[in-house]
DNA sequence: CGAGAGCCAT
C-alpha cells in the first residue's frame, strides 16, 4: 500500500516545483476550465504567461477560441503553433464547421498528415449538420475503421433528412450501441411522429438516462399523451431532473392547451433551484397565450426581465404573440421595438398579430418595412399578409399579394396559401372561383384546402360543392367531425332536413363525435366558461341583453 | 485539448 502511495505523492511535488506557475499540466487544465466558462481573456493571460507550453496547451486555447465564437483567432493560433498533433487538426476542423465553413474544414481534413477515427467523425458530423448527406455517406463508407460514434452520427444524418428506413436499418446493423445511439433513434421516431416505434425502442433500451427519457417525454407530449409524459417525468430522480426535462414537460402542457399545469410546473422548476431559460419562458408565454390571460402574461413578461432573457429574439417573438392573443393591442408595437435584431419570425409574428385583429393597414405597414431591414419575406410572411386580407375582407388585395408573392418575391405557394385564398373567396360568395383555384393548383389539395372550400359553401349554400368538399375531406380523414357538422349545417340552412338526418346517422355509424366547443374569459382573477346553449352563468340574462345590443349595432354597421 | 443525443418563437 505504502509503496504505491509514495511515488504518486513524490511525482506531484516534483511536478508542482518545476515552475512558479505550477506545471504545464495544471495550467492546461485551468485554461480548459476558463475556456469552458467563456473567460477567454483570462485563459489568454494564463496562456501568455506560461513559461513552457505543450501541444495540449495550444489545443486547449484554440478550442476555447472557436467554442466562444472567435474562429479567426483560433485559426491564427493554429497556423502559428510550433507543433501540431491529430487533436489540433481535429479541433480546427470542428471549429471551421462551427463557424459555418465546411469548405475550409474539408480542406484541413484533406491536407492533415494523419487521421484518426475522430477526424473522420468530425467531418461526417459536419457534413450532416450542413445537410450534405451524400458527402457524409461517402466519408462513412470510405473510412478505414468505424466506431459507435460514426454509426450514431450517420443514423442521425439519415433521420434528419427523413430517411427513416435507412436510419433504422443502420441502427439495427450497428455492431454495438450505447445510450446515445438509442436516444438518436428514439428522437428520430418522435420527430417523424412514429410514436409506437419510439415507445417500443424506449422499452427495449437497456440503460436510460435523463436525455433518453426526455426524448421519450417529448414523444408522449407530441402525441398528446400528457399522462404518460408526466409519469416518465416523475420517474426521473430529483437530482437528475434538469432544465431540459422541465422544458420538455412545460412545452408539452403549453402545446396541449394545459396552460395552468405549465405554469404550475414553472413554479416547481424554480423551487427546484433550476433557472428558467429562453426555452422555458417561450413555452410559458405560449401557455399564457393559450389561456388568453393578460394577468399571467404580464407576470411572465416580468420574469423575462428578471431572468435577463429580454435580449433573446425567440422570447421577444413569444411576448408579441402573448400580447396579441391576450388582446392587448397597445403593447404589441412596443414589444416589437424592444427586440434588438428582429428576424423573419419576429416580422411574421407582428404581421400575424395585426392580421388576427383585422388591422390590414398595420399589417401592410410592417410588411413594407421588412425589406428595408434587409430581410427577405418567406412563405409565412405571405400567409400572415393573406390572413390580414382575410380578416379585413380585402378580396382584391389578397389576389394581388398572392400574385406578387409568386411572381415578384419568388416564394412558392403551399397548401396553406391556397386554403387562405379559398377562405377569402368563399366568404365573399365566390365559392365557384375558389373551386376553380383548387383545380388549377399545381399539387394535391390537403385537408385545410378542402375544409376552407366546405366552409365557404355555407355562405352561398352551394350544396353540390359542399358535398364534393366533404367527400374529399372524409377521403383524407374519415373521423373528421368538422366536415360532417359543417355539411349538416349547410343542409339545415338550405332546408334539406332529410339530408341532415342522413349525415347525423352517418356520423353515428362511423363513430364520429363532435366535442362541444367552449370559450372563456378572465375577469378579476376569476375564469368564466361559456358553452353553446348553456344558460348556467349567474349573469346570463344580462349577457343576453348585451348580445342583443351587439347584434343590432352590427346590423347598423353593415 | 478533438467526434454522436433531449427542450423554444410566426
Amino acid at each position: 500500500m505504502l509503496s504505491r502511495a509514495i511515488p504518486k505523492n513524490l511525482s506531484c511535488i516534483r511536478r508542482y516545483n518545476s515552475s512558479p506557475f505550477g506545471d504545464v499540466y495544471t495550467s492546461n487544465v485551468r485554461i480548459g476550465k476558463l475556456c469552458r466558462e467563456g473567460k477567454m481573456d483570462l485563459a489568454r493571460k494564463l496562456f501568455d504567461e506560461m513559461p513552457r507550453r505543450d501541444v495540449v496547451t495550444w489545443n486547449a486555447i484554440i478550442t476555447g477560441y472557436w467554442k466562444n465564437g472567435f474562429i479567426q483567432e483560433s485559426k491564427r493560433l493554429f497556423d502559428s503553433m510550433p507543433l501540431r498533433n491529430i487533436v489540433s487538426w481535429n479541433s480546427m476542423i470542428a471549429g471551421c464547421i462551427q463557424g459555418g465553413r465546411i469548405d475550409v474544414a474539408f480542406l484541413y481534413f484533406f491536407k492533415m498528415p494523419e487521421r484518426n477515427i475522430a477526424s473522420w467523425n468530425v467531418m461526417i458530423a459536419g457534413f450532416i449538420r450542413h445537410g450534405m448527406i451524400e458527402e457524409a455517406v461517402k466519408l462513412f463508407e470510405e473510412m478505414p475503421r468505424k466506431n459507435v460514434i460514426s454509426y450514431t452520427a450517420m443514423v442521425d444524418g439519415y433521420a434528419k433528412i427523413g430517411e427513416m428506413n435507412k436510419a433504422r436499418q443502420l441502427f439495427e446493423s450497428m455492431p454495438s450501441r450505447n445510450e446515445v445511439s438509442w436516444t438518436v433513434m428514439i428522437s428520430a421516431f418522435v420527430e417523424s411522429n412514429q410514436f409506437d416505434e419510439a415507445r417500443e425502442l424506449f422499452g427495449r433500451m437497456p440503460y436510460k438516462n435523463v436525455i433518453s427519457v426526455t426524448a421519450m417525454i417529448t414523444g408522449y407530449c407530441k402525441e398528446g399523451n400528457m399522462e404518460d409524459a408526466r409519469v416518465l417525468f416523475e420517474e426521473i430522480e430529483l437530482q437528475h431532473r434538469d432544465d431540459v426535462s422541465y422544458n420538455a414537460m412545460i412545452t408539452g402542457y403549453a402545446q396541449n392547451g394545459r396552460g395552468e399545469e405549465a405554469l404550475r410546473l414553472l413554479v416547481d422548476m424554480i423551487c427546484s433551484r433550476l433557472r428558467p431559460d429562453q426555452y422555458t419562458l417561450v413555452s410559458i408565454l405560449a401557455a399564457c397565450s393559450g389561456l388568453a390571460s393578460l394577468t399571467q402574461g404580464k407576470q411572465t413578461h416580468a420574469l423575462v426581465f428578471k431572468y435577463r432573457l429580454d435580449t433573446q429574439v425567440s422570447v421577444g417573438n413569444a411576448v408579441i404573440t402573448m400580447y396579441s392573443k391576450c388582446g392587448s393591442l397597445l403593447d404589441l408595437e412596443s414589444a416589437f421595438e424592444h427586440i434588438c435584431t428582429p428576424n423573419i419570425v419576429s416580422w411574421n409574428t407582428i404581421i400575424t398579430a395585426f392580421a388576427q385583429h383585422g388591422l390590414y393597414e398595420k399589417a401592410l405597414c410592417f410588411f413594407k418595412k421588412i425589406q428595408v431591414h434587409g430581410i427577405e419575406p418567406d412563405g409565412i410572411t405571405f400567409l400572415s399578409l393573406l390572413s390580414a386580407c382575410c380578416h379585413a375582407g380585402r378580396v382584391k388585395e389578397s389576389l394581388y399579394w398572392f400574385d406578387s408573392m409568386k411572381n415578384i418575391y419568388k416564394v412558392a405557394p403551399r397548401c396553406e396559401h391556397y386554403a387562405c385564398l379559398i377562405d377569402i373567396l368563399g366568404r365573399s360568395g365566390q365559392v365557384e372561383n375558389a373551386y376553380k383555384m383548387i383545380q388549377e393548383m399545381p399539387f394535391e389539395a390537403d385537408l385545410g384546402v378542402w375544409g376552407a372550400l366546405l366552409a365557404g359553401c355555407r355562405f352561398s349554400l352551394n350544396i353540390e360543392l359542399a358535398e364534393l368538399a366533404a367527400q374529399e375531406i372524409i377521403k383524407l380523414d374519415a373521423k373528421n367531425s368538422g366536415a360532417y357538422v359543417m355539411l349538416s349545417n349547410i343542409y339545415a340552412a338550405s332546408g334539406l332536413w332529410r339530408k341532415v338526418t342522413q349525415v347525423r346517422r352517418l356520423m353515428k355509424e362511423n363513430e364520429v363525435k363532435k366535442q362541444a366547443a367552449f370559450s372563456w374569459m378572465e375577469i378579476d382573477n376569476k375564469v368564466h366558461y361559456f358553452v353553446g346553449g348553456d344558460a348556467s352563468h349567474l349573469a346570463v340574462d344580462k349577457i343576453h341583453t348585451v348580445i342583443i345590443q351587439l347584434y343590432s349595432q352590427m346590423e347598423n354597421i353593415t
